[in-house]
DNA sequence: GTGCAACTTGAAGCTGGCTTGAGGTCAAGG
DNA sequence: CCTTGACCTCAAGCCAGCTTCAAGTTGCAC
């Protein structure tokens, strides 16, 4: 049994995110030692799988459906495959973004808008703005 | 010259959205008819800019920083070469999990959790999660 | 028994990129 | 001249996934 502090300095995930989580019951603390939460170990391997499938792209409410009623993993395996065709789609895309980037970043045209290539990649970033309803992909 | 209805007809980036990059500094209107925004044609190659540096995983502050001061795109080339690589780390990152999730989906094992692949991909996440302050990638 | 650091709670705040709403103004059509 | 409705402004709201804050408890060392 693992009070919090341990699961902390374990999993590497704060305090407050763990509380986080188990307000929407991703995890579950098996009592308390005075106020403080005590986790069973099993935590760090949901941790773990909590942190999969966030780097994967999947929300916390759909992590949260991959956890049967006793906190054991049940992961549908339809799921995974469409997930894993979804990140398909999204590395394709990036693909042709960053190809267009390292066309533009050697391109000799005095301006990138002279330049085909990198208006054609406008072209297509700006079309798919128009179809697209809500797609982000984040790189800091 | 264009009016908003217009530029929204031909661009598909709502007004809402005009409004709110003007505000920004990332486009400017070049004047009014009674109370409605003209714009210059070239906003729409300025949109079609921004759509493409959204899509490249740039910033809407970072793009700003892409046109000089008459709006004309001028855009470092080790800007786009930087962002280049960064992408191609995410489509490493995300190439890993597409294979990952592919093999978890078609695993053998009765429980993910005794798939030595799957739990490896699950350390490698949890990992990351430890040492990144900040990344993400969503997917829908 | 007392101090105090580490935990607890619930609510509010943050980031980015917009959208939505209330209330105001204006050009054009009838 | 008056209505209509598309635009305007400014402020607030929304989303996810947390973090932060103030105020309240607690176990443990002394």
């Amino acid at each position: 049994m693992l009070d919090i502090t341990e699961v902390v300095r374990r999993s590497g995930v704060p305090a407050s995110t763990l509380r986080y989580y188990e307000e929407k019951g991703l995890i579950l603390s098996t009592g308390r030692r005075g106020l403080k939460r005590i986790f069973a170990p099993r935590v760090l391997d949901q941790l773990a799988l909590i942190a999969l499938g966030r780097a994967a792209g999947f929300t916390l409410d759909e992590i949260g459906e991959m956890f049967d009623d006793g906190g054991e993993p049940s992961i549908d395996r339809h799921a995974l495959s469409a997930k894993a065709d979804a990140l398909d789609d999204t590395i394709r895309k990036l693909s042709a973004m960053r190809d267009g980037l390292r066309h533009a970043a050697k391109c000799p045209a005095p301006s990138h808008l002279e330049c085909g290539q990198f208006r054609r990649l406008m072209n297509i970033a700006s079309a798919r703005m128009k179809v697209e309803k809500k797609r982000g992909v984040q790189e800091k």
